[in-house]
DNA sequence: TTGAAAGCGCTAACAA
DNA sequence: TTGTTAGCGCTTTCAA
């Protein structure tokens, strides 16, 4: 009952092992009759034959296996890009191998030594911080590695994301045409690139439309959780700060701002218009539904997996490192509406 | 700039790169001297040995990798087992591998090949259904595998699951003792173990109210999804049969049913009570927020990957097979309520 | 307690 | 075009 192997194969053929292993791979040099080929293959297929991995592995240090990490795929922002990222590799023969880190640098140094020690042939990372030495360790190694949805502020891999400065300034006209003149930020944690573009796409925006920026427009969190979005909100309170619209830094930062909005007696769309980033499932379903900023997150997975597979596999291929942005959409809902007496 | 392997690491301690080997596994019966192993384990520290997996796993036919199968990581059930399994796995050096089969045999086939080919120790299958050729394959070739979520008819295969049953008697109760007495059950489909199971104990707990079960009181639903609910919904008013309450095969089920009523100009709690089952995130932020039967999901990936390690670790342990039921409670929210007219 | 040696299954360089 | 051979890095049996 032990598994049937490549001499099996070769005896069963009437060839030599080497031959059978040229013939199973289609080697492109070591050129195999195709008559040979035929037979061999043919008899893999009768016989059952599935390649040991370990010996491949060992003998070619090429694993097809790729590391995904993330913060948490409990956090629905995440799971799309590893379906688009799986559908990818997998059709390319690689395995996905998928690690949590809960933005724990330890945690995600352990996850990155355990999978390099498997012989991981590259890297899918969505944990990205602004500045993140371990990241630009794996750069400096030259393990191939792409980032996904979040970048460094050291540009030295390659980079998957989204359109957010576009995502922004679409949401600010949105508020601006329905007369909002007094738009305040709830900007995500400075330490990511996300929180950063956008917070610097506000403010741009703003400019665009000749309206004042002043410091205290842009609030920080400090996650992108409902909590924190919460704690923004109640210091925007405190603050006095007059304002009609709220551009939060994600959709958790959003539901946590209306949600205290409505502690406080400010309902949207009414009293105040509120818009989200990443259009979470079931935004849509809340009374009122959520404004927010779609992303492509399926498309992410499958880019970043297709730039990681090109670096693989040609990797003589030192093209200038690629920042790829995919296009976003505003979904207009019902938390979003005219400025309070228009 | 070549990797430091075993032989390096023996050579640096002055000893030979068996003994090294011994010392760095803490060989049970090969017994190292207490002086030799530290002397091995501390240059190896030194050296940053890191042991080659293809090496060892040609030598040892283990991979010290796990496969678990869901039907799709997008659906907001599955990504909490992952944790919770891959949470206990990582702890004891294995890594999970994490693969999606959207529902189709073939894929789940083509997955479950590939990762045997890896040389995978044991499956975690969140994918089975009540006639399942596939899980019943594996359990035939004795693959270490543990069901997880979805049990088959033929109880083969260790299985962790929920306590389905209570979840809908305590549903039922809740709503009998709300003053409903016409409750209608639209069920999970009936080829997965979930859809069975909530069904029949739909039908026992009205028994046990001696309130009477009629055939056309359960409603069957072609899938999980919030369209099937939507149908089954339709079918259930074209019906003309009366009702109260609804006590949905899941949460998606009961969105497409609230949905389907308010369309109707029946609304929740007011009119008809509706009681989801999975909690998922954000059904408590609807309005009205949805009943719910919360599912220890992240336990049950971590129980479920318990029980798979011990079957893989002591593989002559043939106990009798285990089928291990999480307990369940009932979120009380807003879609339920007392019935109309009391 | 440690050393020696074989071999897991495969691929690739070289020879024919 | 095919055969021969060596060896990837590790564990483990056997011998010392």
């Amino acid at each position: 009952m032990t598994r049937v192997k490549l001499i099996d194969v070769a005896r069963a053929a009437g060839v030599h092992p080497g031959t059978a292993s040229r013939a199973l791979n289609s080697d492109p040099d070591g050129r195999v009759s195709a008559e040979t080929t035929r037979r061999v293959v043919e008899t893999a297929k009768r016989l059952g034959y599935v390649p040991n991995s370990f010996a491949r592995g060992l003998r070619t240090a090429r694993s097809f296996v790729i590391g995904m990490i993330v913060p948490d795929v409990t956090n629905p922002l995440f799971p799309p890009m590893v379906r688009g990222a799986e559908q990818v590799l997998s059709q390319a023969g690689y395995t996905l191998v998928l690690t949590d880190t809960d933005n724990d640098e330890a945690s995600e140094r352990a996850q990155i030594e355990r999978l390099r020690s498997r012989g991981t042939d590259g890297f899918l990372i969505a944990t990205a911080l602004w500045e993140d030495p371990l990241v630009e360790e794996l750069g400096e190694v030259g393990v191939p590695a792409v980032l996904i949805n979040r970048n460094t502020a050291v540009h030295r891999l390659p980079y998957v994301g989204c359109d957010e400065r576009t995502g922004i300034e679409v949401s600010v006209d949105h508020l601006v045409g329905l007369g909002h003149r007094e738009i305040v930020h709830l900007a995500g944690p400075q330490d990511t690139s996300t929180g950063r573009e956008r917070a610097s796409a506000f403010r741009h925006s703003l400019r665009v439309h000749e309206l004042p920026v002043d410091p205290d427009q842009v609030l920080i969190c400090s996650s992108y959780t409902e909590q924190a979005g919460v704690e923004a909100t109640t210091r925007l309170l405190a603050s006095g700060r007059p304002f009609t619209a709220i551009v939060a830094g994600n959709d958790l930062i959003a539901l946590g701002a209306l949600e205290t909005l409505a502690a406080a007696g400010r309902h949207a769309p009414d009293d105040v218009s509120v818009v989200g980033f990443n259009d979470l499932p079931l935004v849509d379903k809340l009374t009122p539904s959520l404004t927010t900023v779609a992303l492509p997150l399926r498309e992410m997975g499958a880019l970043a997996a297709r730039i990681l597979l090109a670096e693989i596999e040609d990797s003589d291929h030192f093209g200038p490192v690629a920042q790829s942005l995919l296009g976003v959409s505003l979904a207009v809902r019902g938390t979003s509406g005219p400025a309070p007496g228009r």
